[in-house]
DNA sequence: CGAGATTCATGTGAAGTATACCTTTAGGCTTAA
DNA sequence: AAGCCTAAAGGTATACTTCACATGAATCTCGTA
């Protein structure tokens, strides 16, 4: 009977295994993920040529004009210069200097926010160590200088999402590190910063402008057709012949062209296409499948989101969520009218919740920025509108999906303990 | 009737506060030779 | 004497609060035709 039972098991996951082991659509998966790093970058030699030749003098030992870089997410803006890193420091052969490149990413949990953790990741990519915290700025710069004096070198600061960084901390930032060169007699640092944000540089301080910004680079957003090339290189190495069909890679790369060109998106919309078909034991990826897989990365995100806020953030969420459903219900009711929702009415809601759940008040001001985040990760969609006599405030507008709404609900009734 | 002044409900910015956490430092205690 | 532990001191990050000022169109006011 035992035994029965088991076999039956055994036949069941066989199956799961067998079905994974040979009829895998993938070839090499993580040729489409996203920290693989492809050897060759179609369709950016313009501006790889422009960065390369901006960096080049660095091999020579001389400093480099500072280089700033903007594109879109997606267009390739960290792999060009990831590429031209290696290039560099592979020609490189100089003896007497040694040449250095760092690469920083400041939007990265563990790196952003503050200047003294951007600090202190550079200084432990040059090989020294500082405390993760509880040391005053100013000492943490004087440890950086110190190792940079120790001897002869070019150092090449790769600054990635630096209006991430810039964002949080001032731009006094960056310009102690452009004036650092002057306090430096054995090291030249050049800089390089990218950034997606097109407006960035005019948000600074005009002598970090002048000084960050001597030379600029524009990457442009890929075309549906570059995508598609892009999406086609891929797809040789990580697929097994005739898994695609017919419409497919034209397919995600008109979706993804129509979010202002994004490669990685395209490449995220593949990959998860193949993995719901592998999941259905399909033997071919079809179009049905991206349809699906673009709504299941919009509604992964807004999962994630929802699920990792803090507290107050999601009681927050729950008052608009519930005055939504309260418009609903009236909408239904009595025809066509809709109330709209204002930042007041979340607060009064969000009171009662509050009271409810035996949290603290937080005061509007908070709550209007918690919003105000909110309308940043797409969760809502704000806009600060005047009602004229009746004063100033935010329109609110639910975006999250119909169909998953009532799992969102839950999650937070949930963890909310209603 | 129309131009300007008012007004409302909140947006927005700066600065301050509380709490949690971090390292360094110094002193005292333990331990092994 | 060396090593270890602990608490105090001094720092940062985070999540708020407080205070103060900014906004922009519906509405009010008042001079004028």
């Amino acid at each position: 009977m035992a035994g029965n039972l088991v076999k039956i098991k055994m036949g069941r996951l066989d199956k799961i295994f067998d079905s994974v082991e040979n009829g895998s659509l993938f070839k090499d998966k993580y040729v489409l993920q996203a920290n693989y790093f492809p050897d060759n970058i179609p369709h950016r030699d313009k501006q790889i040529d422009q960065v390369a030749s901006i960096l080049a003098p660095i091999l020579r030992g001389d400093r480099t004009s500072n280089l700033f870089v903007y594109g879109l997410t997606g267009t390739g803006k960290t792999l060009s210069v990831k590429y031209i890193k290696d290039q560099l420091l592979k020609r490189y052969k100089k003896e007497d200097t040694k040449l250095r490149i760092l690469y920083i990413n400041c939007k990265l949990k563990k790196v952003s926010d503050t200047e003294y953790r951007i600090l202190a990741e550079i200084i432990k990519q040059l090989g020294s160590e500082v405390p993760a915290t509880g040391l005053p700025t100013d000492q943490v710069y004087a440890k950086f200088v110190e190792i940079l004096e120790e001897e002869k070198q070019s150092l090449l600061l790769i600054l990635d999402e630096i209006d991430q960084a810039v964002k949080k901390i001032s731009d006094s930032f960056l310009y102690n590190l452009t004036r650092l060169n002057s306090e430096l007699s054995k090291t030249q640092i050049s800089l390089v910063g990218i950034s997606n944000d097109l407006k960035f540089l005019d948000s600074l301080d005009p002598r970090v402008r002048s000084s960050l910004g001597e030379e600029e680079i524009v990457f442009s957003p890929y075309n549906a057709l570059q995508l598609k090339d892009i999406l086609k290189k891929r797809s040789e190495r990580a697929f097994n012949k005739g898994v695609l069909e017919e419409g497919v890679l034209e397919k995600c790369a008109a979706y993804a062209a129509r979010e202002h060109g994004d490669a990685r998106r395209a490449l995220d919309l593949l990959r998860i296409s193949a993995e719901l078909a592998e999941r259905e034991g399909s033997k071919k990826i079809s179009l049905k499948y991206i349809d699906m897989a673009n709504s299941k990365i919009d509604k992964d995100k807004i999962f994630d989101i929802v699920e990792s806020a803090p507290r107050q953030f999601q009681l927050v969420l729950n008052s608009i969520i519930n005055l939504n459903k309260g418009n609903q219900a009236q909408k239904t009711l009595q025809g066509t009218k809709i109330n709209r929702i204002f930042t007041g009415d979340v607060y009064n809601n969000y009171q009662n919740l509050c009271e409810q759940t035996k949290t603290e008040i937080l005061t509007q001001r908070r709550v209007g920025d918690l919003i105000a985040e909110m309308d940043m990760v797409g969760l809502i969609n704000a806009t600060v509108v005047s009602k004229g006599r009746h004063g100033r405030t935010r329109e609110i507008k639910l975006s999250i999906p119909n169909q998953i709404m009532e799992k969102v609900s839950g999650i937070l009734s949930e963890r909310l303990m209603i």
